[in-house]
DNA sequence: CTGCAAAATTGAACGCACTCAACTTTTTTC
DNA sequence: GAAAAAAGTTGAGTGCGTTCAATTTTGCAG
C-alpha cells in the first residue's frame, strides 16, 4: 500500500506545513519568501507547488487547523452549555477568542482573511468561508439548544440570531487582528457589551 | 497661486483616478496592470508612484469616493427618518446597499476590503477604516434619534446596538461581494431576517 | 532673457510569487 | 534485473508591483 512514494510524499508535505508554521509565527506571512519555506523544508520551489497551489495556500491549511480545533472545543460546549443565554453565548465566543492566538499570529489571521475575501472561488477562499459557516452553524445551535431548554423565547428565529451573533463576534475579531494594540481582554469586553443587551432581548422573562 | 505647475499636478491626479475608475470597473482590479494605468493617463509608472502610494492606495481612492457619496445619503436619512424601528433601520442599510455597485463592481469591493484588512496601518488601510467607522456611527446615531422620539427602549445603548447592527450588515455585504451570483434583492432579504426581530426587541411596546 | 535651484517625470532594474521544460527517482512490466 | 512508464523534483525564466538615479520641466532672481 504505503510505497517508498506515498510515505515521501506525505513526509514532504508534512515538513513544509511544518516549515510554513514556524516561519510564518516567527517572521510574518508576508516576509516569508517561498525560497525561504523550501529551504527550510529541503525542497525546492517548483515542489512547493506541487503540494499547494499558492502561498495563500500554504496560509490557509495552518489557519484550517487551528479553526478545525476550535470547532471540536465549541461543539463540546454546545453539548451542555451554562446556564443563562448570555453566559451560554459569551462561554463559546470566549472559547473562539482564547484559543485564536495560540498557532496563529494576528499577522496571520490578517493575511488568511484578506486572502479569503480577495479570491473566494478558490480552494483558500472555499475552505476559509466553510469553515466560517460551520463556527456560525454553531452558534445558531447552541441558541436552538437553549429553546430548548426554555432559556430562549420560543417565537425567536434561531439561525437569523444565530447569524446575526456571529457576524458581530466575527467583525470584532477581525478589528482585534487589525488593531496590534488591541488586547484580548478588550475585545472580550466589547463583544460582551453588544451580546449581552441582544441575550437579555431574546431570553424568556424570568431572569 | 495657482501656476502651471499645479495645474498640472492636480490634472494628472485626476487623468489618473478616472483612468483607475474606468479600467478597474472595466476589466477588474487584478487584471490592470499599472502601466495598462499608466497609458491611459499619458504619464510613466513613475509618475503614478508620485501621486499614490501603491496599487491598493489608488483602488481605495476610487472606494472613498463611493463610500463618502453613501454616508452623505444617510445623513439625509437620520436627520428625517421614517417612522417604525425596523422601517428606519432597513431604509439607512438599504440606502448603503443600492448604491454600492454604482461606481464599484464586486471584484472592487473584495479587493479594497481585503487591502483594508491586510494593511491596516497603511494610508490604504486607515482611510478604508475611518470611513468604517463613520458608516457605524451613522447607525449609531440613527438608533439615538429613534429613541429620542421614544420608538426605541430608554434601557438600550445606543453605542453597542448600532455596532451589532453594523457588523452584520458590513459582514452579510461582505458576503454578498464575495458570492458573484447572490443578487441585491437576496442580500436584502437575508439582511431583513436578520434586522427585524432585533428591531422588534429593542423597540417600545406599541407595535 | 539667462542661468540656476527645486520639483516632477521617466523607464530600466529589482524582488518575489509563480510556471514549465528538462531531469531524476520510483514503480511496473516482462 | 533491465527497460519502459509514471510520478515527482528542480531551478532558471516570466510577469508585475515597486524603486530610484538620471533627465526634463517649471519657477524665479537678477
Amino acid at each position: 500500500m504505503a510505497g517508498l512514494r506515498d510515505r515521501q510524499k506525505a513526509d514532504r508535505e508534512k515538513r513544509i506545513l511544518s516549515a510554513a508554521v514556524t516561519l510564518f509565527k516567527a517572521r510574518g506571512y508576508h516576509a516569508v519568501r517561498l525560497e525561504d519555506l523550501a529551504d527550510r523544508a529541503d525542497v525546492s520551489v517548483g515542489t512547493v507547488y506541487n503540494y499547494y497551489r499558492t502561498k495563500g495556500d500554504i496560509l490557509i491549511a495552518t489557519v484550517a487547523l487551528e479553526v478545525e480545533e476550535v470547532l471540536g472545543m465549541g461543539r463540546r460546549l454546545v453539548a451542555d452549555p451554562p446556564h443563562g443565554v448570555a453566559e451560554a453565548l459569551l462561554a463559546l465566543i470566549y472559547s473562539y477568542y482564547d484559543h485564536s492566538l495560540e498557532y496563529l499570529s494576528k499577522e496571520m489571521w490578517r493575511s488568511a482573511m484578506a486572502l479569503s475575501i480577495d479570491a473566494p472561488e478558490t480552494p483558500n477562499g472555499l475552505r476559509y468561508s466553510a469553515l466560517d459557516r460551520k463556527l456560525a452553524a454553531q452558534v445558531t445551535d447552541l441558541i436552538v439548544r437553549l429553546q430548548a431548554r426554555g432559556e430562549v423565547r420560543p417565537e425567536i428565529d434561531p439561525a437569523a440570531i444565530g447569524q446575526l451573533v456571529f457576524n458581530n463576534l466575527n467583525m470584532m475579531f477581525l478589528e482585534f487582528v487589525k488593531d496590534d494594540a488591541m488586547t484580548l481582554a478588550q475585545l472580550r469586553a466589547a463583544v460582551a457589551d453588544q451580546t449581552r443587551p441582544l441575550a437579555r432581548l431574546i431570553a424568556t422573562e424570568q431572569s
